[in-house]
DNA sequence: CTTGGCAATGTAT
DNA sequence: TATACATTG
């Protein structure tokens, strides 16, 4: 349900950015011969040609549409190409998609607060570069107009059959325009700079909304497409959203939004304006209620969340129809596949970004052909999440098992009476950034809690860490443009005033003064008790009344203590955990121990370790050096340079064609540009600070290359990966990292 | 083919 | 916190 949030100001300059079919780009640039094409992009070509995911718009012109079968389209369209979606792991493989968006993130991020909102659509809160804009250049005395400026579309402009652009270059520069006006016109001409930076430097084209609001500026992106923007005016809007059909309006295009039209007649948003807030309120709630009366007016106080990362990673497979898996066995394979691509991904989320995933999710459909009962719901269960693929796939088949005990009840085996389990996903979620400063290990015997617990948003606030991290491959560009983007503290002083949006019947002062009021209230702060770490708070609540000073643990103790825990846990489920044994054995559970300063005698009974964290040692050397190698500098070249070279592609002289300023535009870029190309950008240097070498060596006693993986996994993965830092010490030391925002453009194909 | 497949976000309880 | 559900692309 749609929450009502407070408008903070009437004239923010929001963006909305959607990529035009993105996955067809994203394959027409790696093929360059598809460029101009009609081409679709399709997953699983096995049955009836596969399902289309994604249209290029000469195919839609034949009348593809997606949710096609690659055979229906064949038949509207026979010259249509189709390309298949990356498979790894015996499944879809959406990374391309993810990396290209990132590369996309990476431009839109650099100017106002930017967040990620899905794989092809971002949202930017350009207020401020308005207004700046605004103050430093007074728009009627502007001598050139970008075209792609000229070419917006601004919604209640009469063009009396004149020349659009004639007409937009009008509005533009008219010195008597509304305040707001003068800001969206600035907004345009931001967010135009933008997709042709976008354009040359990914080779996307994309469509734009620029609005007062995130709503209006998601309603206006999607109007003219492709590679086009358009502007809702502050006028506009009552035109606009009157005869809008009620499903068009985002969150409305499911159940509520049939709900209204049954329950009140409603088809247009103008047939909501009749219904007071009271009324909206009794049928649906106080927040959707009061959201509803708001979206009618064009009202919509969502903030532009300054987030570039996402917030979940997940991988998932279904299995329809014949191939339902109905033994433990199937759904363990799979298991292992799916929990192979999370773990990859939650490896380089934590190299990269520095974030650590906290908890595992299980989903899962089961289906049975013959009974009555076959609408019952799989389960999901959820579990904290340790690291290691190994210890994600156990976990995750005990989630599997403990859901299916729940949803066959005990007695009953898979595969009897028709059972089968026709979709599988695991997911990783409540990321947070690893709070940055002194080692890790120091933060864990001091109070680590406080970062784990925090209430805080996962993806602000985590400075640049001088860990000696591999800059390959990585998004660590976003990363450090986030620390920039985060302005909470700005937006919140900024709002001002007048807030009812139209002369419609408005709100009286109490209810805003209400609002706002609600909207900043302080977070209600939990007692310190309960603020420690939450994982495995249950099955220690008790013990940690115990004790609590600080400041005596040790490494070396810690190891002592808990290193080899899990191996036995695994078997051994305490007894006062019946049924959910991932939930309690994990390794904060252990680590909140170690804080505690206490021993925990059922663990520590396994004494030794010591020896098995000895013994070990060498598996993590060798998972940890082999990955490392990839991230070694190649001595001359660059891996962007090397990739370039290996793509053939060479693009900097039509980046220059369309440089010229007051000429370029995106209909121009593809009239020099047809064919393949690339761009080699020099974008801006980080360096990483210094080396880590000197950090970890050796005040305890064993050789960093005799480490068990599997003891190792079992840590919290800013352990794991300080111990890994340990082992490669002195590599890429002062490297620099070079067009780090592309560098994962280029990343080689992983099929 | 159990109704397209995979992924992500957000709310409510 | 864990779980279910809704919505979206």
């Amino acid at each position: 349900m749609p929450v009502a949030r407070p408008e903070t100001s009437d004239s923010r300059i929001i963006a909305h950015v959607d990529m035009d079919c993105f996955y067809v780009q994203v394959e027409q640039r790696k093929q360059p011969h598809l460029r101009g094409q009609p081409t679709a992009v399709v997953q699983y070509n096995s049955w009836k040609g596969g399902g289309l995911i994604a249209v290029g718009y000469e195919a839609r012109k034949d009348g593809v549409k997606r949710s096609m079968r690659g055979d229906e389209a064949k038949k509207v369209c026979p010259q249509i190409q189709l390309v298949q979606v990356p498979v790894a792991r015996g499944k879809a493989d959406l990374t391309i998609y993810r990396n290209a968006g990132s590369e996309v993130v990476s431009v839109l991020s650099r100017k106002g607060r930017c967040e990620r909102a899905s794989i092809d659509e971002v949202y930017l809160d350009l207020t401020d570069a308005a207004e700046a804009m605004l103050k430093e250049t007074p728009l009627e005395s502007l001598e050139t107009i970008d075209e792609e400026v000229l070419k917006s579309h601004v919604l209640g402009l009469d063009l009396n059959g004149k020349d659009e652009k004639d007409i937009v270059r009008e509005w533009l520069t008219r010195r008597d325009a509304d305040h707001r006006d003068k800001l969206l016109a600035c907004g345009a001409i931001i967010v135009a700079e933008l997709r042709l930076q976008v354009l040359r430097e990914t080779e996307f084209t994309c469509s734009a909304g620029i609005a007062h609001n995130k709503m209006l500026a998601k309603l206006a992106s999607g109007m003219n497409k492709p590679a086009q923007q358009t502007v809702v005016t502050y006028a506009s809007v009552k035109w606009l959203l009157e005869p809008l059909p009620i499903k068009k309006m985002k969150q409305l295009g499911g159940k509520l939004g049939t709900t209204l039209q049954t329950d009140l007649g409603v088809n247009t948003v103008g047939d909501l304006l009749q219904f007071s807030e009271q009324k909206l309120q009794d049928l649906y709630g106080a927040n959707t209620g009061t959201w509803l009366w708001n979206a009618a007016r064009g009202i919509n106080g969502d903030e532009v969340e300054g987030r570039l990362l996402s917030k979940s990673h997940g991988s998932g497979k279904t299995f329809p129809g014949v191939r339902a898996l109905k033994t433990i066995d199937a759904v363990e394979k799979w298991l292992k596949e799916l929990c192979e691509e999370l773990n990859e991904r939650l490896q380089l989320d934590l190299e990269t970004n520095k974030r650590i995933a906290h908890t595992l999710t299980l989903h899962a459909h089961a289906y049975k052909s013959t009974d009555t009962d076959s609408h019952k719901k799989f389960p999901s269960k959820s579990c904290p999440l340790r690291y290691g693929a190994g210890k994600i796939l156990q976990d995750s088949v005990n989630l599997f098992q403990a859901g299916l005990r729940e949803y066959l009840g005990s007695y009953m085996n898979l595969g009897d009476g028709g059972w089968g389990i026709t979709g599988l996903s695991v997911t990783a979620s409540k990321i947070v950034a690893r709070p940055s400063g002194t080692s890790s290990i120091t933060r864990y015997f001091h109070g680590r809690d406080r970062f784990s617990a925090s209430s805080e948003p996962s993806d602000v606030k985590f400075a640049p860490e001088d860990d000696n991290l591999s800059p390959s491959r990585t998004e660590s560009h976003l990363a450090s443009h986030q620390t920039e983007c985060s302005g909470e503290e700005t937006q919140i002083i900024r709002h001002t005033s007048s807030f009812d949006q139209f002369d419609t019947p408005c709100k009286d002062e109490a209810t805003e003064s209400c609002w706002l009021s609600k909207h900043h209230e302080p977070q209600p702060r939990l007692p310190e008790e309960e603020m420690s770490i939450s994982d495995g708070k249950q099955s220690f609540e008790h013990e940690r009344k115990a004790t609590k000073e600080k400041g005596t643990s040790s490494i070396l103790k810690f190891f002592q203590t808990n290193a080899c825990s899990s191996e036995q846990s695994d078997e051994k489920p305490a007894p006062e955990d019946d049924h959910m044994s991932p939930s309690r054995t994990e390794s904060h559970s252990a680590f909140h121990q170690a804080e505690c300063g206490r021993e925990h005698t059922q663990i520590t009974h396994d004494t030794s370790n010591f020896d098995q964290f000895e013994a070990t040692c060498k598996d993590v050397v060798t998972e940890c050096s082999l990955p490392s190698k990839l991230h070694e500098p190649q001595p001359g070249l660059s891996e962007k340079e090397r990739n370039i070279n290996d793509e053939k592609r060479s693009y900097e002289h039509k980046r220059k064609a369309t440089k010229e300023k007051g000429t370029s535009s995106i209909l121009r870029f593809f009239q020099t540009n047809s064919g393949s190309s690339s761009e080699a950008l020099d974008m801006e240097s980080e360096s990483l600070t210094g080396s880590q070498s000197k950090r970890g060596t050796n005040s305890w006693r064993y050789n960093v290359d005799e480490i068990d993986q599997t003891v190792v996994e079992e840590l919290p993965p800013e352990i794991q990966e300080e111990l890994r830092t340990w082992l490669r010490p002195q590599k890429q030391a002062n490297t620099v990292k070079r067009g780090s925002s592309i560098a994962h453009y280029f990343t080689p194909n992983k099929n």
